[in-house]
DNA sequence: CACACTCCTTAACGCCGTTAAGTGCTGTGG
DNA sequence: CCACAGCACTTAACGGCGTTAAGGAGTGTG
């Protein structure tokens, strides 16, 4: 008979399907009820397993930091610079992996210190390199920092890979800026081909990284 | 007599009131109805003058880039390094001016294109320092998109500048952390200090793109 | 003096996060 | 074998949110 009961959710369970469900609707769709329904279950359930929906956003953050840690591949052997491409690649790309996946990370904390291993491997990494320690933190914060500017507002003008967010129009635009000849034609620079000027303002960041280290 | 009528509403007043109110309540307790009640009015009644709350918002935000704007000194003998300083610097202290600043600036679109003249004014200085378009663009948005992540995280850690978020406990931080030395040192180092280290950050940009520049 | 327009109010809608109270099921000690 | 504890959930409800519909007072215009 159909009478076996659903097994008990938990705290992976429904971040997992939040995160699915994320996707489809973007954050300010994500809501408790529409959770729930999802897990076939009533709102309140999700009380048990989180004190507050912010507690949830927290648990889907850190999920998408496993995830991110997951697929991203690291080599002892990495040089410092290696190393940070991966790390600020590999977080851009776990960002973008989900609608409004930088808000969601950047608003939220880790529910754990799993992330601390990693964070640890780095700094080995670049202690080991010759950086001293605040160094080591200064380069590493500052691609992550630039890492989440970036994808904030890269989500911001296509919330879904390939859409385009309504106002943004490139023609219009183009209109609108006749008078200012340079802030047109950079237009095309800043909202096409994120990935190429992901990677240009990453390298700038690792040359700079460089020089002050040469000059140490 | 009390019968005077209260001047009408316009865009401008309601941005001041919202951006003043912000910085009381913080973004999550900025409601219509606290606005509305702010400026002695009904919620419906903005309405009239914004077609949705993100209008408002974006409002905000536009004016938030002006207030900028107005207090930011600029010289048009600025070396390239002087201009992008100011620039990061004038919008870290912009946002930093307003709880939950980062948030409602990257979140938000400016209602006109009054920003495109700070625009064109710092890619034609940077243009004439030698740089190509594409490069200026380059090093003027990665400057931009750093200071956006790092005050971002910073207004996370300091909703309110002097006070600090709960869960940010640096004793209970470096208990869980032993067995992570390094990371727990890096605390320090993350959490204090913003100031410099976003100074720091900036240097490494610049340096990233001096280097960048010299080997054209 | 009618009419249009501007700017606001009153009332209500559906949805949100969250809490209180209760309910069935499972496993354990007497 | 049964009382009872605790787990995992449901039902019901609360206050507050953004937003819309309808209407009304005051002002300017033909």
């Amino acid at each position: 008979m159909g009478t076996e009961r659903r097994a008990p959710l938990d705290r992976q369970r429904v971040a997992d399907t939040a995160l699915k469900l994320l996707n489809e609707v973007g954050l300010e769709g994500l809501t408790l009820r529409a959770i729930a329904r999802e897990l076939d279950v009533k709102a309140p359930a999700l009380y048990w397993h989180f004190k507050d929906k912010q507690a949830l956003l927290d648990e889907m953050a850190t999920e998408m930091y496993r995830r991110m840690a997951a697929g991203t591949s690291r080599d002892p052997d990495d040089t410092w610079q290696e190393r940070l491409r991966k790390a600020s690649r590999g977080l851009r790309a776990a960002l973008l992996g989900y609608r409004d996946g930088a808000k969601v990370f950047s608003g939220s904390r880790f529910t754990g210190i799993e992330h601390a291993e990693r964070m640890e491997d780095d700094l080995r990494l670049f202690t080991a390199a010759g950086f001293s320690l605040p160094r080591a933190v200064r380069a590493l914060t500052t691609a992550h920092l630039y890492t989440l500017g970036f994808v904030t507002e890269e989500q911001g003008v296509r919330p879904v890979p390939g859409e385009r967010r309504a106002g943004y129009d490139m023609a219009e635009r183009a209109r609108l800026m006749a008078g200012f000849p340079l802030s047109a034609a950079a237009g095309a620079e800043i909202f096409e081909d994120h990935d190429r000027h992901f990677e240009e303002g990453l390298d700038l960041l690792i040359a700079g990284i460089e020089a002050r280290q040469a000059d140490s």
